[in-house]
RNA sequence: UGUCCGAUGGUGUAACGGUAGCACAAGGCCCUUUGGAGGCUUUUGUCUUGGUUCGAAUCCAAGUCGGACAGCCA
């Protein structure tokens, strides 16, 4: 469980939503003969993110539970947008979140020629046809909403006719977007998915996986569902917007000689989440502006990003569980995702002393010289973490933070005149005040109760604040890099907004800060809090001479909230 | 003035005709060698109006509000 990047076990407590009620009522019913199977269908032109975590838990989740199988496709359809770059992503993504597919990987690319035997079927009974039309006049002929559309003038072609020209078409002597193979379904439907869609367009392009093979590709709403067929999936779940396409769905499924009983589409509320952006076309945007530093830059929503946050997979697991799967549209509070990630961390991560912004501090009792080596908890959460040494000395530093020479009430930290607890250490009293000549605090004098330390005779003393700190001759320096929202308002991308306006001007703050010499060895696969300020784990670009480490999450901060108070 | 879908505290959800519960957030207290964690505790909710019923968050009707849909994208 100390280690994050171990592919850890989703978790055994069942949830409970209304698609998990109706695979349990088919489970019941026999409807597919005990079988379940679910999959997650990305299309391979970006990053994942944690709303597609939602959704692979989901998928993953009730194929686990139910001893099912859940299937990776790649709806690699529109070979225009596509990139086996995303490809690798999505997989090394999914894996890390804790999910197997075994050898159910495919893509909807692996099913192009039944889909194309498919569709001559479809032309052959009378439903499918050549279109003529253009782009324009497509848009022209669907009508609107409210609006029937009008029948093309292609749509009584005859079979025969249709059959060569959809040959044609696929042979390649039509050029890029001359002619579409059409559904024969409803001009006037009030559904305008049912007013004869397209099901094949032209594009001479090369395909990441079939090459020059094809230079007609098959449209999400027709491979989609017959992908589903072919794999035998039983319960295909998908987000709302996909709600109006169900009856298209079921339509193409009832036409075509499909294993039976074909799959059934359930449509949920995709993730909405505060102080950020989801939609792939935003984050691209984020990327290529180079407004951040790319797909796994840790403050993108992606799961790279999160990863490379040190957000562990528990976590977002967690988070999915805790948010449910509804048909509702809401906006979920962030504060529901940082809950979950401080909630994993506070178990696993290890407790380490850093000062990210020091002050010094002299002890004028304690001996020059001297060098004590005092034992400090790893973590108080895991006794199985034991202790470790954290060297101790005349000259410290402590955070500016821990130090103020007028505090308000309420303030139990070092100021003249008062006592602190180091932790693990000593008592010190704060006795004088250096600055320079422009006025800064440049030291502070104090002087330590030197049988105050654990096992001393006054180690029992109460005093109001403990602080953290480090021995100035022993403290590493290390890049720190203080991760903030990316936006600042909760809807980057409301009604009428641009989202770029609302970017976070200081959503990275870069330190060097002063840390116990013990994270010098730093693990990329542990995570670390830096006691009293935040979890930390070490980045990837890391080099032994200067180590960096990403702030994942501020621990929870009652004297900010209290100081926010007035 | 189209079709489909939805509506439970501030947020996300549970209750499947029978005591509106949980988590987060917010407030208070206790504890604390992390102002962390933990423990205890308080506040706040069934969109509206009718109907069915001994009994409705749940079923029905109408309304209100919100979302989705007019790519040869997925």
């Amino acid at each position: 469980m100390s280690d994050p990047t171990q592919t850890p076990q989703p978790s055994a407590e069942r949830p409970s939503d209304f698609i998990r009620d109706i695979v349990a009522e088919d489970l019941k019913q026999g409807t597919y003969g005990g079988r379940v199977v679910t999959r997650f269908p990305p299309e391979p032109n970006g990053y994942l993110h944690i709303g597609h975590a939602k959704s692979i838990c989901l998928n993953f989740g009730i194929a686990l539970e139910n001893n099912g199988v859940c299937h990776l496709r790649f709806d690699d359809t529109n070979p225009t947008r596509e990139d086996v770059e995303y490809v690798d992503s999505i997989q090394e993504d999914v894996r890390w979140l804790g999910f197997d597919w075994g050898k159910n990987m495919f893509y909807a690319s692996d099913y192009f020629g039944q889909l194309y035997d498919y569709a001559v079927e479809l032309i052959k009974a009378g439903k499918a046809y050549v279109c003529d039309l253009t782009a324009e006049q497509l848009i022209e002929y669907r009508g609107a909403p409210n609006v029937p559309g009008k029948e093309s003038p292609s749509r009584n072609r005859p079979v025969e006719e249709n059959l060569d020209l959809f040959a044609r078409m696929r042979a390649g002597e039509l050029p890029d977007g001359a002619k579409t193979l059409r559904a024969k379904i409803d001009m006037a439907s009030s559904n305008i998915h049912m007013r004869d869609p397209a099901l094949y367009r032209i594009r001479k392009v090369e395909h990441h996986r079939t090459g020059s093979q094809w230079c007609i590709y098959p449209m999400y709403d027709y491979a989609h569902c017959l992908s589903d067929a072919i794999e035998r999936i039983t319960h295909s779940i998908c987000t709302l917007e996909f709600e109006v396409h169900r009856p298209l769905y079921d339509w193409i499924l009832d036409q075509l000689p499909v294993p039976q009983p074909r799959p059934h589409q359930y449509e949920f509320a995709r993730l909405n989440l505060g102080y950020t952006v989801m939609s792939k076309r935003k984050l691209l945007q984020l990327v290529e502006e180079k407004l951040v530093s790319g797909w796994d830059d840790p403050r993108m929503p992606t799961v790279a990003g999160l990863r490379r946050r040190g957000v562990t997979p528990a976590a977002i697991r967690h988070f999915c569980h805790r948010i449910g799967v509804t048909k509702y549209n809401g906006l979920t509070d962030i504060a529901l995702l940082e809950h979950s990630v401080r909630e994993d961390l506070n178990k696993r991560a290890l407790r380490r002393l850093a000062v990210l912004r020091p002050i010094k501090v002299v002890l004028t009792n304690y001996p020059e010289g001297k060098v004590e080596e005092l034992d400090a908890t790893n973590n108080p959460e895991d006794p199985n973490a034991g202790t470790r040494k954290v060297p101790f000395s005349r000259v410290l530093y402590i955070e500016r933070d821990d130090f103020m020479e007028n505090p308000p009430k309420k303030y139990f930290r070092l100021f003249p005149g008062n006592e602190v607890r180091l932790k693990y250490a000593y008592i010190i009293k704060c006795d004088e005040v250096i600055k320079d000549a422009g006025g800064a605090i440049v030291e502070l004098r104090c002087t330590a109760d030197l049988d105050s330390k654990s096992g001393g005779a006054t180690a029992g003393r109460k005093v109001k604040g403990t602080i953290h700190w480090v021995s100035a001759a022993h403290a590493i320096d290390a890049e720190v890099r203080l991760y903030d929202r990316l936006f600042t308002v909760e809807e980057p991308d409301g009604e009428g907004r641009d989202f770029k306006q609302f970017l976070n001007p200081n959503s990275l703050e870069i330190l060097t800060a002063k840390l116990e010499p013990s994270l010098g060895t730093a693990d990329q696969a542990k995570r670390y809090q830096f006691e009293r300020l935040a979890y930390f784990s070490l980045d990837r670009d890391s080099v032994p001479a200067k180590p960096a480490f990403n702030r994942t999450i501020t621990l929870k901060d009652t004297w900010a909230k209290e100081q926010r108070k007035g």
